[in-house]
DNA sequence: CGCCAGGACGCCC
DNA sequence: GGGCGTCATGGC
């Protein structure tokens, strides 16, 4: 990753990140293209700090009215520009179905996002679609501002005071990941740290916290590249092309491998 | 209109 | 411990 300065911005140059399949893949839900005719721009936010970034039709990056510091502090943590992509894919080649995905899809980069945003994002996700699902956090960063509202703010809620954002039967399960977050009953930062299996049980004793919506935690918002989500697509995936299990040698990274191969699938069903 | 969405719960056997 | 109806809401 090479950047430089120029006036309020940071110009990036990095090969393997393509915005829209990054912030519009159903890893992050508050990342709003913004229309235009020769850039692709997106407005958002890692937690509360927000952003507008292009990606120019040469394929290079602009951080909009970012200080170096702020770039390099929170974005190029956030954006993964510290592990190389390029080696990832081909190590990922050796699987032919692998390899596959990575040309289909190379531009993804698992974003680090806040396990707190994450936490209620995927809990927002379950038997929902991404629309809907974008609607509703719209909704309740609308609420507070703007901005994602922290733990304690969250916990003060119920089932029947968030009836604004039209959640259904997932406000219930909102409000419990926030008393428990908020109590000190589930710590996240800790979960983080946990070997895996522990924090997986740790984040399923959350109301409306399966073992889909666990995975998506520790993958998208601890960064447990090991995690790997399993919904009905990526089903589909190893009953077709892994039937005598996933390759060890991409366990490691299974959750980044497991985005390819989530888009891979739906492109070609 | 009916089907389904990047699921989980509660209850059944 | 696997199978199944149910859970709100709205996109298509």
């Amino acid at each position: 990753m090479d950047y430089k300065i120029n006036g309020n911005d940071i110009i990036v140059s990095e090969p393997d990140l393509d915005l829209d399949e990054t912030l519009d893949c159903g890893q992050a839900f508050r990342w709003k293209r913004i229309p235009s005719d020769y850039m692709c721009t997106y407005t958002g936010a890692f937690f509360n700090d927000e952003l507008t970034v292009s990606q120019t039709a040469a394929g290079s990056f602009i951080f909009h009215n970012t200080t170096e510091n702020d770039f390099l502090s929170k974005w190029v943590g956030y954006f993964d520009f510290e592990s190389d992509y390029s080696e990832l894919k081909r190590c990922f080649s050796e699987d032919e179905t692998l390899s596959k995905a990575c040309r289909y899809a190379g531009g993804i980069r698992l974003l680090k996002q806040n396990s707190w945003e994450c936490l209620i994002s995927f809990i927002i996700s379950q038997n929902n679609n991404i629309p809907r699902i974008k609607g509703i956090i719209d909704r309740l960063c609308g609420h507070y501002n703007g901005r994602f509202p922290d733990i304690s703010e969250l916990s003060k809620e119920n089932a029947y005071s968030l009836a604004y954002l039209r959640s259904g039967f997932r406000a219930k399960y909102i409000s419990d990941a926030a008393i428990k977050t908020a109590s000190n009953e589930i710590k996240l930062d800790e979960i983080a740290e946990m070997p895996i299996d522990d924090a997986r049980k740790a984040l399923k004793s959350i109301k409306g916290v399966g073992p889909k919506v666990a995975e998506c935690v520790l993958l998208f918002g601890m960064y447990r590249t090991e995690a790997f989500p399993v919904d009905v697509w990526i089903k589909r995936v190893l009953a077709q092309y892994y039937p005598n299990g996933f390759p060890e040698f991409a366990k490691e990274k299974a959750g980044i491998a497991q985005q390819y191969l989530f888009h891979y699938i739906r492109s070609i069903s």
